[in-house]
DNA sequence: GCGAGATAGTTGAGCGTTCAACCACCGGGG
DNA sequence: CCCCGGTGGTTGAACGCTCAACTATCTCGC
């Protein structure tokens, strides 16, 4: 009944997953090591700073990171210490809140960007051919489409 | 100075984050809920049960799981907790430790492994071509030959 | 208006990971 | 032999994440 994986798919699997741990930790280390930041955080504020006013409602901000609203507010609040993030009541909804980035945030998202961009070219992008380059957005690209609209599977 | 990356590369990073995000999160959720255990946990079980004598020394059991020593010896702890792991004395050097799989711990993999199977194929080979499959293979190989250069190469 | 259910966001406990020490043991050169 | 750098493994604190409540507000049908 169960549909188990031939030698060549464990294989793929493996490496897969070998490969995407491996990036992720390196490139998480380099952050913490230079700024001081954990990945999770420095997405959230390249959101916010891509925001109108660099400010979004926290769920919206939730989704744009692709965070859980419960990820969301626990890394605010710790955001919020570093002085890099401040909370606004929300205008139009008394249940809502704004994440706003302060200077002091987007200087620090100034500062750490360089060397996470370098990173990620020298850890994805260089070993890659530009037609393997383009396969890997399209293989992303079906994977999200596939995961996304039904976030409980089961 | 530095090496920026244009909107393509952004979308083609943004999108393989989001993909390899969600399938991980999506994984190690239903893991979870349906096997009550990490999915790093099942990995080293995994390891564990395909070593000879289902033993193995503590650091090539790390490096066999992509994991930090630090990491792989709370793991163990919490593993012998569960009685799916025990720790062995290494005959042959004073200092080394047997991480070996119980029959609980084997029974325990056993029991996780068809739905966990079954949640790799849907989410990450179903939505794929068998073409896609085999470049994601070859796009994987390249990434990990470039971060951990000891790997022997295919 | 009012009440039921949905939505926005927060909270705290429990857990896994990281990082920097730390101890114990190995092996080779004086 | 003994010392000394390297290796194997563990530990504890700090931290981020998850999950399940929980509060407060909104929305909509009656």
């Amino acid at each position: 009944m169960t549909r188990w994986l031939d030698p060549e798919e464990q294989r793929t699997w493996r490496t897969f997953l070998a490969a995407t741990q491996a990036l992720m930790e390196t490139l998480d280390r380099e952050l913490q090591r230079d700024a001081d930041m954990p990945h999770a955080y420095y997405v959230i504020l390249v959101h916010l700073s891509e925001a109108p006013d660099r400010r979004l409602r926290m769920s919206e901000l939730a989704e744009a990171a692709g965070s859980s609203r419960s990820r969301l507010s626990h890394a605010v609040g710790r955001l919020e210490q570093f002085g890099w993030v401040r909370r606004e009541d929300c205008p139009t909804d008394r249940r809502g809140q704004l994440a706003v980035l302060t200077d002091q945030g987007f200087a620090a998202l100034a500062a750490a960007a360089p060397g996470h961009v370098e990173g990620v070219r020298r850890h994805l992008f260089d070993p890659l051919s530009p037609a393997q380059i383009d396969q890997l957005r399209r293989i992303s690209e079906a994977l999200v489409d596939h995961l996304d609209p039904k976030r409980p599977a089961s």
